[in-house]
DNA sequence: GCCGAGGTAGACAGATCTGTCTATTAGTGT
DNA sequence: ACACTAATAGACAGATCTGTCTACCTCGGC
């Protein structure tokens, strides 16, 4: 925007398909890819060729598919969470109104067009116990219900581990179940089936 | 076990491993890999060297592999549904009891060696919606919450649809979240909000 | 003694997938 | 003008997977 001696990366970054787009332009590729159609179901041939992009390219930046598989699940990691969390938040200050609320988030990705399920179980479903990947899809798993956890020792729940638990299953349930039926109702009952048990281990 | 002259099938199938053995030593060799690796992860030549059989035999009862990841998904769904009867019918003649009990299945699954989540949510994952195997999962899920549905009938449930689908949502749950997390209180915590659960919708 | 059914063993074709490597092109700073 | 960096295009090796096909073997029934 101005004519100061910028770097080379700002000054290609104002004109066209610049330095680090490749990069970026493979893993938003994936990212629409593997959660269509699967990890073990996509090629890399096919995410070259989708994200126009060369073999070398994409070995230069991602040295292994697995290592592309990774960072796709850190960005289904923060977008998830992100809408999970924007979610709650629009509830309202109250926690436990929040822990209702997240739910919404369940909603509107089940509207979603394409919408397949929870990326992390079905990336665990193809890929064993102790596999990085597999290890991921823990971590996230893990993290989810620890914030959760949070939410119900802020509401003052009387057992926060246990209604933890109770709602991402219930959440986990609805992602898993989202993949194969895509009933609408599925996310409502599912708040409400949430509303019932925070009201239980509130009260 | 008499001396008349029986057929030849018989006779046979009472000395060693006789005609229609073949078949089902393929079926529970795949029943086995299939559901520890994925469906995607166990090659045609890996059940045939476990299995002890030639490979013309194998395609002569399995034309192709989904015939025989089909045959596995049936398998599957006899056995689930028959622990999941079981585990109900061992909460005693009280339908609300029997939704609550048929929580006992899923605790007995976590617990079982090898435990890697459900098998069908983990079929649909690899493979697409429209393919027969993922339609294949979608008439289990189905049947499941039918049946789950049958009872919350018998209990007079307000809403025995509603109540159907939050109980199979928490199933679901466990069994996806058993796929990665096995955490040891999962099926606790879902009973006890089944229980939760059963009692509003009932009282 | 012989035949036929069902099984075994394994080579083979053809497709697909991951990852490597070479040769070439375009833009940037000096 | 020149060197450097990043990217492109695509051939290639090697592994793996599905499904076909040939050749042989074994055993019960007639």
């Amino acid at each position: 925007m101005n004519a100061t001696p910028a770097t080379s990366a700002r000054r290609a970054a104002s004109v066209a398909p610049p330095v680090r787009a490749a990069r970026e332009r493979i893993l938003d590729t994936a990212f629409g890819l593997f959660y269509a159609h699967g990890i073990r179901g996509v090629g890399i041939d096919r995410i070259i060729a989708e994200s126009g992009v060369a073999k070398a390219t994409f070995y230069k930046y991602f040295p292994a598919k697995d290592d592309l598989v990774l960072a796709y699940l850190d960005k289904v990691d923060a977008v998830w969470s992100e809408q999970l969390h924007a979610a709650a938040s629009a509830a309202g200050p109250d926690p436990a109104a929040q822990l209702v609320g997240m739910f919404d988030a369940l909603d509107s990705a089940c509207r979603r067009e394409g919408y397949r399920g929870c990326a992390f179980i079905n990336a665990a479903a193809e890929n064993e116990a102790g596999t990085p990947i597999h290890t991921r899809t823990l971590r996230h798993k893990n993290q989810v219900r620890a914030w959760v956890r949070q939410l119900a020792v802020d509401a003052n729940a009387a057992d926060p581990d246990a209604l933890a638990r109770s709602l991402t299953l219930l959440l986990d349930g609805g992602l898993a179940s989202g993949s194969v039926d895509a009933g609408a109702d599925a996310p409502v009952v599912a708040k409400a089936a949430a509303q019932a048990l925070v009201s239980a281990a509130v009260a």
